[in-house]
DNA sequence: CCATAATGTATATACTACTTTACATTTTGT
DNA sequence: ACAAAATGTAAAGTAGTATATACATTATGG
């Protein structure tokens, strides 16, 4: 899909977490380190699977970690105004 | 990654809002009916984005959609038993 | 009943996340 | 200052997510 309008909080948490590394965090949830890095630095999104297992790392909600900038995502607002409504 | 952990409740959302079709909800999130029906079967995790997208559409919060199944994520497991504590 | 919409599914193709290897630069501790 | 750890980054390849096209089966409504 597009260009990434997904922002995540990884790199302060590992720095409250103890100083975790990057290396460390990619050998709990099974990436590489530079898979980490490239999330960081927001190069590209993590896969679902990927992401959970961050939260998971941590014992942090979903949200903690990432956040979803529906101002940024130009091409997602263009379609979609308004949510649709439960039985609308 | 590996076999997916994760489930969704996509297909009682589209119900539960009018009984938006597959095809509807493809379009507003910006992906093909295939896509949506693949991801609804399990077939494979939907991107960050789509996933994101897909809780905007409905209007409700990303685990009211996706559940991470900690239990069923076995390679995860063998790696991380608990999470890793805030300063610890 | 019949037409149309909705869904299931498959193949081939494209794009994106992730790996492996490798090396450079920066940070940290002593 | 120096060594070791941590981080940045890049290129080439693998794997997983999404597309386009196509056709079959299952609802749904008139």
């Amino acid at each position: 899909m597009g260009k990434t309008p997904i922002s995540n909080r990884i790199r302060v948490l590992r720095a409250e977490h103890g100083d975790i590394s990057q290396s460390d965090l990619a050998d709990r949830i099974g990436v590489t380190r530079q898979t980490i890095a490239a999330i960081e630095k927001g190069k590209y999104a993590p896969s679902l699977e990927a992401a959970f297992r961050i939260a998971a790392v941590f014992g942090v909600s979903f949200d903690k970690v990432f956040q979803y900038q529906r101002e940024a995502d130009a091409a997602f607002l263009k379609r979609q105004k308004t949510p649709v409504k439960k039985d609308g």
